[in-house]
DNA sequence: GTTTCATACCTAGTCAACCTAGGTATCAAT
DNA sequence: ATTGATACCTAGGTTGACTAGGTATGAAAC
């Protein structure tokens, strides 16, 4: 099931979570990232290039990411690379994530081992 | 541990959903289901009055809400129902979240069956 | 040979909605 | 008499995902 009926946002402020997460296992190139997001969460995220480069240049600015341009195949690439502010920053979201999907469970009453439909 | 840190916006997306559900089990006022929300939640969601009431009108400009208004211990009240519109609201949001957190759990790597910390 | 499609990057501006910051009012407690 | 909890409200700021445009290369289609 597509997010698309919730009207865009659909990733508002969780948005950098998923960039860094996606990093953790190697550097990639923003078009990979936005490929990669989408085989990942199973063709849920598909996320347009204006939300994703704009989140990778505040994500380099505030200094998680570093990047550094590349050629392939005749085209520039621009790779990112997750830096150890990234990599605590990634861990700080996860926890977040945790905190925040268990208060949402406790809410709507859906069963933490769940996630089952 | 609380989402402050996250600089507002800790909801964002998700708040419709979380209102339905607390009116799932009954009639609640506006102030109540701030406390219903906090205890929930674990106290994670402290959501103050200016993001619940505008929400709550919406919700009802919506159609998924009904509102009526009641006195108790000399103070008014606006108590407010879910509608036969607003359950399916909320089960379709249900899966939603249930599709989104799959989503994120399948990026940052976090078991479904989890939640655990 | 040129149009199309996938790859690959970018930014300016729009818009939704959460939150801040203020306001009103009642009742109990200090 | 003032403070604090209860109980409601709205205008406006801010944030950030998204829309809609732009540039450029290489391969495939026609």
């Amino acid at each position: 099931m597509k997010l698309d009926d919730i009207g865009g946002q659909l990733v508002k402020g969780h948005l950098e979570m998923l960039l860094l997460g996606v990093l953790e296992q190697g550097p990639l190139h923003g078009y990979a990232i936005i490929e990669q997001l989408r085989k990942r969460s199973g063709g849920v995220f598909e996320l347009p290039e204006g939300t994703i480069y704009p989140a990778l240049h505040r994500l380099e600015d505030a200094g998680c990411l570093t990047s550094s341009w590349s050629e392939a195949a005749g085209r520039r690439r621009r790779e990112y690379r997750l830096t150890g502010e990234g990599r605590e920053a990634l861990a700080a979201k996860r926890e977040q994530w945790t905190s925040f999907s268990a208060a949402v469970g406790g809410v709507i009453g859906t069963a933490l081992a769940g996630g089952a439909l």
